[in-house]
DNA sequence: TAGATTGTTAATCGATTAACAATC
DNA sequence: TAGATTGTTAATCGATTAACAATC
């Protein structure tokens, strides 16, 4: 159950499990088949419960699935059940969205300190989080449990700062620079590229006419 | 060539192509063979073949590929030698920071409004983007050349707004809130899960350890 | 021409779907 | 027990990689 080898493919789609038993939740709903889901999520029946059993049964024949209890579990295989401490380095729009955007808290991920060049910002606050001086950072990072540092910064900036951070003990990198960050295999990097988000809508716009 | 099914996979990493063409024409390159740009990309250079081979040869036996070349056909490609407009509804946090972010006028992108419940919005800006009422929505779609539409709004509002505008004549949804919106098969939705990515990062963590 | 590198076919790999026996 | 639905194996499908002939 914990060493065997899940592929990329089934983790990207525990999340959006996760959100669809979340609002069954919501809406009282004990227990659910895969066939049911199946419908509502528009994927097959038989990918959900190859999905499931890949972390072990959680359904039981004849009734299907109790929505509570597998929400529990996929909760804990993408590590939701404890806190997750993130840095947002840079001020930007972007950044301060981030740090605005109440919704993360309640899935354990807290915004714990905003970091920019603009000595101006130093001391002020975005939402909840304190604003800090990059050149306070390294201290900060060594002295504080940072797991996550979330990267919305000019893409010049943002490969040598996300090997700094890394060097300094931080274990993922939550990337928003349109930049490829080269860092070693073994550091997490996930990245939110925007505009290739965008181009590939483009893409298929042009393609329906 | 216009004809021709191409994967989705390829589409998806043809952005990525582009954006590393671009850099090559930043550092005056002009030519790379698919070995070189493999190792760049650190991807195969048989998949790289494979995928510009989907749109006809655009390389020539033992040259290798002209760089500006190739990123004008990409760009072609990719519906990037026109202009796209875009509406913004919800002027939060995510919404500002998208029209205060003109890097995507770049690509032809360009953010012509705002929409928000909020009235004492209304006639303000937010970067060059004009601010109006969500009531004054309906005549603008109709009125003017509207392709795609960024929702950052409430997940609860989204579903029903998505497809109003679809109804009004939108092309395309850009969806930043977290549900799917279950609009007809032939509306084109891109949808940017923040969360969701934040918790593939998280489970990545976990398995680290 | 000789060397380099593409374009393209064939082989492999992995992910999805179908089917059904197990079992609640 | 009979019906329902999972867990799991086998079949299919699609995407990636390897190999090499074509050709600049």
């Amino acid at each position: 159950m914990s060493d065997k080898f899940i592929s990329r493919a089934v983790i990207k789609r525990l999340p959006r499990y996760y959100r669809y038993l979340g609002e069954l939740m919501e809406n009282n709903i004990e227990r659910i088949s895969s066939k049911e889901l199946s419908e509502r999520m528009k994927v097959t029946a038989s990918q959900i419960r190859q999905d499931f059993n890949n972390f072990g049964g959680f359904g039981q024949q004849g009734y299907g699935y109790n929505v509570e209890y597998l929400y529990t579990e996929i909760g804990k295989i993408l590590g939701l059940t404890k806190t997750h401490n993130v840095i947002i380095v840079g001020a930007g729009n972007v950044g301060r969205a981030l740090a605005n955007y109440a919704d993360f808290g309640k899935r354990g991920f807290v915004f714990t300190a905003l970091f920019d060049i603009d000595i101006s910002l130093k001391g002020t606050k975005v939402g909840d989080c304190p604003v800090f001086h990059v050149d306070d950072m390294e201290s900060y990072v060594k002295e504080n449990d940072v797991e996550i540092a979330a990267l919305t910064l000019p893409k010049n900036n943002a490969p040598e700062i996300a090997a700094k951070l890394v060097s300094w003990g931080v274990d993922a990198i939550w990337n928003f620079a349109p930049v490829d960050l080269n860092l070693p295999d073994d550091v997490l990097v996930e990245n939110v590229h925007l505009a290739e988000s965008l181009m590939r809508l483009s893409y298929r716009i042009k393609e329906k006419d």
